[in-house]
DNA sequence: ATATTAGGTTACGAAAGGTAACAAAAAGAT
DNA sequence: ATCTTTTTGTTACCTTTCGTAACCTAATAT
């Protein structure tokens, strides 16, 4: 017995955002372009799953990479239109977490 | 290097969020209790992660399960006030899905 | 005794995640 | 010319999580 009615839009963004650290990254992203070193300091995420899942990003539209041939080659992140509308999302998991989130310490923020 | 400001309450309900299966439960069950088998048929997902994520879902306090011992005995899973304050979060999802997935098939929903 | 039904659990191979060492490319130093 | 440094990855290797299918338990019905 299987009746999925699910709308397969929903689903699809669902997995998009319940994969591990894409919803981080993006949060990060929405502060404005980035490199990569950059993202990857402020997350405890390893270099090959950033790099992992900025190319599926990218693969899903969600951000676009350029690569400035300067010193040491630079390497930007950045969301597209579509990954920014992500923005309303994450402001109410923030929220929410805010609201109902326990941490031992007492981190308020 | 590394520099993690980030908000712990936010970090915790990112992997919640992201972790898969879980939101999707999480809307099967927006629309009131329900038993096991029924969100079952509502997801493209195995018996033995649903039972697993339902656990999870429990120990994290954003669904309660109650055992009515019934002919076949029945068991119902229902979001707590927690689990219920994550609907605008899904409601944000479906909005933004709705807006920018895009789908092979015709399937408008 | 056997079958049925709901809600799981177990075993096992496949896929994804995590860590740490290594690589490419390009400028600058020796 | 060779060596070093910096950034952005990649590879090898091992652990954890997923996914499928078979099996289990308890209470009734046949």
């Amino acid at each position: 017995m299987s009746e999925f009615q699910l709308c397969p839009k929903f689903e699809k963004g669902m997995q998009m955002l319940g994969k591990r650290w894409t919803g981080l990254i993006i949060n990060q992203l929405l502060s404005g372009p980035q490199r990569f070193s950059q993202i990857k300091a402020g997350l405890p995420i390893s270099g090959k799953l950033l790099t992992e899942r900025l190319k599926e990003m990218e693969e899903e539209g969600l951000a676009t990479r350029k690569v400035y041939a300067e010193m040491p080659v630079r390497v930007e992140y950045e969301l597209t239109e579509k990954g920014k509308a992500l923005e309303p999302i994450v402001k109410e998991i923030e929220k929410w977490a805010h609201d109902w989130v326990e941490i031992k310490e007492k981190d308020d923020c």
